[in-house]
DNA sequence: CCTTAAACCTACAGTGATTGTAGAGATTAG
DNA sequence: CTAATCTCTACAATCACTGTAGGTTTAAGG
């Protein structure tokens, strides 16, 4: 009762291209696959939870990097926890300085489009903030993001 | 008072790379600079402000086609308001959804990780969760493995 | 004036993570 | 059997830089 199922049907539930599935193989983060007489690559289904593992995980905005330490902490079940926890507890602060960062450039931006409404260029808030770092919000304050 | 300077000063002062500087030159982002007798590009007071808008555009996420856009506008002060309003719109709501699609995945990392605290990689719920989509957050009011 | 070090020049390759393309062959439904 | 769809390989393109090699120019010190 081998479930083997082509390229398509594998992108498909992992919800990527073919494309991405062949690119994971040709760097090493997927097994070669089984071909058919025909050539054409066969996905067993532990070869399909691996593929949604790595989807899964750059969706999480884990790099292909982290995922191949991942993996590899995950091949070997008697392994501590630790370094898993270390690459997530990573991945979790960098997705904390990038909603601070974006929190901030928020702001800026509101204010930017708050202050134009209507006009011409040449009174433009939107431009001139742009052009001048000393007319951003409070860039000097917080020193962190 | 023609106060030029050389490229490694204009990078320093818009807090980029020297090969970002002619990386921008060569795109069309930035025009050619002056150069000297031996070949050196010399950057104006004015070549100076428009790098350090586009560097400032970058650090608030625009696109290098979304300032080229900017820049256009900026380049016609009789013009309306409205296009620039509506790039810093656009802008605007990308950072929103970003902000929205990280804090979604910073809860689902924070309860991996409060999950994974020591043990072995069989019972790791950094991995588990990375390989099946139903232990995600959403749905897992009270599932366990 | 000469030397040395730093900064600059061009041209091109590499990054990360895909995505797109061309031109062929395989498979499946009608 | 045929037509449509899918898959194959191999390679180029994307975005916004960054790095490298190998050479030239410039500023400073002796």
């Amino acid at each position: 009762m081998s479930e083997f199922v082509t390229i398509g049907r594998a992108a498909a539930r992992a919800g990527c291209k073919v494309q991405t599935v062949r690119y994971y193989e040709q760097i090493g983060i997927l097994p070669e696959a089984v071909r058919t007489e025909g050539n054409q690559r066969l996905y067993s289904e532990s070869h399909l939870q691996r593929l949604v593992f790595v989807r899964h995980a750059r969706e999480m905005g884990f790099s292909l990097g982290a995922i191949r330490d991942l993996l590899s902490l995950a091949d070997d079940p008697d392994h501590s926890c630790e370094a898993a926890d270390a690459i997530a507890c990573e991945q979790l602060e960098q997705v904390n300085r990038r909603i601070t960062h974006l929190r901030a450039l928020k702001q800026e931006l509101e204010r930017m489009v708050e202050q134009c409404r209507g006009g011409v260029i040449a009174d433009c808030r939107v431009i001139e903030v742009l052009g001048d770092h000393s007319k951003c919000a409070d860039r000097t304050h917080g020193a962190r993001a």
